[in-house]
DNA sequence: TGTACATCAGTGAACGCGCGTTCACTGATGTAC
DNA sequence: TGTACATCAGTGAACGCGCGTTCACTGATGTAC
């Protein structure tokens, strides 16, 4: 027999689970992680408070769900930029576009952590799908650039950048532009630049083609 | 008649204020600021819920006194530094070990912004005071420096720099600073590195000392 | 130094609230013959 | 195509809980004469 495709109550499933994500975005967006609350958010879709349950286990559950897609979104954005022949500044430009649509959904996985809190496997796995783009858009480095003391020290310590042939140097080139864009990103979005007018995407492009050139940067 | 000085009821209620506080903070870097229960905290401190609001007007009073502290402790700890003579990679290194003394403490006033939230003008003013010392000790930029074009459009948006004569080129120094260190530590202790076995403190001290030279760095 | 009064720290009971979650149940939808 | 049964979505009542916060009160501490 063929596979005849999800039945009608797994496709109605399906809808409702992505409504209650939906609403839940939106409270988050209205007033951060803190103040989710199933109750509201059954009130949202139009049924009862433990209809809910039906959906999802329970409050953890749901925003570990949240956190997964915040992932997975992120990544196929990063991974479809780069397929379409972004440069590193353009992969910058839209992480933050992804960034300023929705900020507190940054924040979910790039924002305070919850101590004791540890993502579940498959999350984290998402997150090496975007350090791999990463390093892949880092390019080779320029022959003969510098050697610096950290490219050294990485190279000892490279496990995770799992089977990625790449020189120490690209890793190197990965990592900062990851944590000089996140770090001028999470400011901008977190308001600490409220006051000073200038434009935080002119600093980021500065502070990602500063980055060690590469052959493709 | 001679000014006595505190009396000992005031002296009395900034205690028990100061052992309130540090309380908050144990409860905050257990569960993080959501967690934050006056009741808790009254109960830790040894006294009836209701006896706390002899000292704090309400929860939100509590945050931002704890959140003032916090700007007052890395605006210290960074001048303090600075008049001691560190350069760049010094500060980054005094306030690494600041914020990985207590990570929660970080994030309360770098973190997650909680929506809608507006910080009081003091405690704008004090991060303005960070930065002063910031602007101060990137110094002059090497004379015959390229001029980018973020420099220039910094110039034309100088005003958060205050009474500061320094150059844009200077401004743009204690940005990047400031941005630099921010992504690669928060990335640290939100443990987005876990797994990761180098040192973020090698990456750290590589990313200031690779800002554009000064005179002083 | 002693008394009278005002100030203020702290208590215990009580408030309303919204939260996450459970339970027993109803009614609609899909499945098997 | 029609009937019998199983599955499952959704409801409403109820649970215990801890929260922030108020109130009226007691008792200790400091102040004024």
């Amino acid at each position: 027999m063929v596979d005849a495709g999800p039945s009608s109550r797994e496709r109605y499933r399906a809808q409702v689970r992505a409504e209650i994500k939906q609403h839940a975005w939106a409270q988050i967006a209205e007033a951060g992680v803190p103040a989710l609350s199933l109750n509201a958010i059954a009130k949202k879709v139009g049924m009862s408070g433990p209809a809910l349950y039906r959906y999802f286990a329970n409050r953890d559950e749901l925003i570990t769900a949240l956190i997964r897609d915040a992932y997975r979104s992120v990544a196929d954005t990063v991974r479809a930029a780069h397929e379409g022949g972004a440069d590193l500044a353009g992969l910058a430009h839209v992480i933050r576009d992804w960034a300023r649509e929705d900020p507190q959904r940054y924040f979910l996985i790039y924002g305070t952590p919850v101590p004791g809190y540890h993502a579940p496997d498959d999350t984290t796995a998402i997150s090496h799908e975007v350090m791999a783009v990463l390093i892949e858009a880092c390019g080779v480095p320029a022959t003969g650039g510098p050697v610096t003391p950290f490219d050294t020290h990485l190279d000892d310590h490279r496990e995770w950048a799992g089977d990625h042939p790449a020189p120490a140097a690209v890793l190197h080139r990965a990592l900062s532009f990851w944590t000089r864009l996140h770090g001028a990103l999470s400011l901008e979005l977190a308001g600490h630049f409220a006051g000073m007018r200038f434009d935080p995407g002119l600093l980021i492009d500065e502070e990602i083609t500063g980055l060690a050139p590469g052959s493709d940067g």
